[in-house]
RNA sequence: GGGGCCGUAGGGUAGCUUGGUCAUCCUUCCAGCUUCGGGAGCUGGAGACUCCAGUUCAAAUCUGGGCGGCCCCA
């Protein structure tokens, strides 16, 4: 299994080998989730739901299905989400009337409801958040996670707003929830403001959230978020009465996260022996593992059992009593990307310690067994750490920046100057053979030229393929 | 939208060109014995030719179609 020289199948194998999901289910682009990969993904979820509790967002639940008149007010929304939509046609064995279809996201779903909730400007802002599973026909190869027909965990936050400013302080606010988001997930990522030509189908403009991964050396957007301005309230009719008592449509945007976090947990941080979680979304962060001797198995058990006891109620612990070889237990809790394995047996309890091996490492250490407990709970915050600065560094270090088209190296991001024009930026996708991920949404200090007309220009886009 | 390729056990595969004995090997799974500091061993057992039709004495193998999957180009 190697990650670096043939990065497609190794994704998949590491993702098998976990045991997450199971890819057999007999439809195309929809995963079986077992039941460590969902434990995982409520961890991943739990923490949106933090976010969103700490922000004063409230979690909703929308029906699965909606009728077509809804979905067709918006044209632009059509035009891009037309061809990918699943549509349930009968009733039992009669026509539908009016035909439904599975939510390819939940824009035409929510805002019926949201023009009746909303009436004047104390209702204001509205924001409300889901986590359900949405729809979408994918014509293209679909990959586990990261494009698939049926996202199980789809996050979107959809926010109403009084003005314009409001909903930009909502974005804002989103891109500071990421990056309490890229801690805990150990993802760090850019903001970028997508050209026109490739923003979401409906919005006044978009944000990227782009990871990257440096073997195959793509990025890999991992969180989208919308400025709808009043496109939506106008044909939803999302409207309000302002404090002088004048009806004004409301501004919105929305935030968008899947389990292409969980495609990115793997792709990013994964290695040759299979998945690496960081601490704070491992089901299990420790493992306990005993190496049993003959005439000593009682007793090594028993230490293990109590020392797992010990340790239970601070960090996620899993006791591994099965009857295996501690060598094959090793390489399954490695698949599974335990961040940190305990091994106890009669060297151990002998020398009054245990052995601390990181997943993220190779190195044995013997802690005594005293300080076990508290040695344990800080090296989980460094690993933690640890995968995120190294990821940082694989980001930092798969930027080019360029001013010639011939300096492009074969992989990775380009950064280069761009005049704005979508002529220029078509060319340069063309010529770069990558995608235009965008311009920084927060900008970046650049003096040059651009890399397709020569005008000088303050302005860096960033240009990479990505997933 | 156009073109190409492929469906053999839970996973990975050989066999197919040139039809012919009990469909190969690895892994997995089950039972027992045994072993336990990096994928142990022994014995026994379980498990597959995608579906339909055709050609033929005989089809995993040839032909057609369905279903499913993969890849490339636009």
């Amino acid at each position: 299994m190697e990650k670096e020289s043939n990065f497609a199948e190794w994704y998949i194998e590491a993702i098998d080998r976990a045991g997450i999901v199971d890819r057999r289910y007999p439809v195309k682009g929809m995963n079986v989730w077992m039941p460590y990969g969902l434990r995982l993904m409520r961890l991943i979820n739990g923490f949106m739901r933090d976010e969103m509790a700490r922000t004063g967002h409230e979690e909703v639940q929308f029906p699965v299905l909606v009728p077509e008149d809804q979905f067709q007010k918006e044209a632009d929304h059509i035009k891009g989400f037309g061809a990918n939509v699943y549509w349930v046609t009968h009733g039992g064995l009669n026509p539908l009337d009016v035909r439904l279809l599975l939510r390819p996201t939940s824009e035409a779903a929510m805002y019926s409801l949201y023009s009746l909730w909303i009436r004047a400007h104390t209702d204001l802002p509205l924001r409300l958040y889901q986590i359900a599973p949405v729809f979408r026909y994918e014509t293209r190869q679909t990959r586990t996670f990261i494009r698939v027909r049926e996202l199980s965990f789809f996050f979107e936050s959809h926010t109403a707003h009084e003005n314009f400013d409001g909903a930009e302080e909502q974005i804002r606010e989103d891109l500071e929830i990421w990056e309490h988001l890229a801690r805990k997930y150990a993802l760090p990522a850019l903001f970028n403001k997508r050209p026109d030509w490739d923003k979401f189908a409906g919005a006044h403009y978009t944000v990227g959230v782009d990871a990257y991964v440096a073997a195959p050396g793509r990025a890999m957007q991992v969180a989208s978020i919308h400025q709808y301005r009043d496109n939506f309230a106008r044909v939803y009719d999302v409207t309000f009465e302002d404090r002088r008592g004048e009806r004004q449509y409301a501004h919105q945007t929305t935030y968008g996260i899947s389990e292409r976090v969980l495609g990115a947990e793997v792709a990013i941080h994964g290695d040759d022996r299979g998945l690496i979680l960081p601490p704070e979304i491992a089901p299990i962060q420790v493992v306990v593992i005993p190496i049993l001797a003959k005439g000593a198995k009682g007793r090594i058990l028993a230490e293990a059992r109590a020392f797992e006891g010990e340790i239970a109620d601070k960090v996620r612990t899993e006791l591994d009593v099965r009857e295996m070889r501690p060598g094959a237990k090793f390489y399954e809790w490695e698949r599974k990307g335990v961040p940190l394995r305990v091994e106890l047996g009669l060297d151990e309890i002998e020398g009054d310690h245990v052995t601390l091996v990181r997943r993220d490492g190779t190195r044995r250490r013997k802690v005594s067994r005293a300080d076990a407990p508290k040695r344990i709970q800080a090296m989980l915050d460094r690993i933690q750490r640890d995968l995120y600065r190294k990821a940082e560094r694989e980001l930092r270090e798969g930027i080019h920046t360029i001013d010639a088209y011939g300096d492009a190296p074969p992989k990775g991001i380009i950064r280069a100057g761009w005049c704005g024009k979508e002529s220029c930026g078509l060319a340069m996708e063309d010529k770069l053979n990558r995608g235009m991920l965008g311009t920084p949404y927060f900008g970046e200090e650049f003096r040059g030229r651009c890399l397709e007309c020569g005008d000088a220009t303050d302005t860096v886009a960033y240009a990479a393929n990505s997933y």
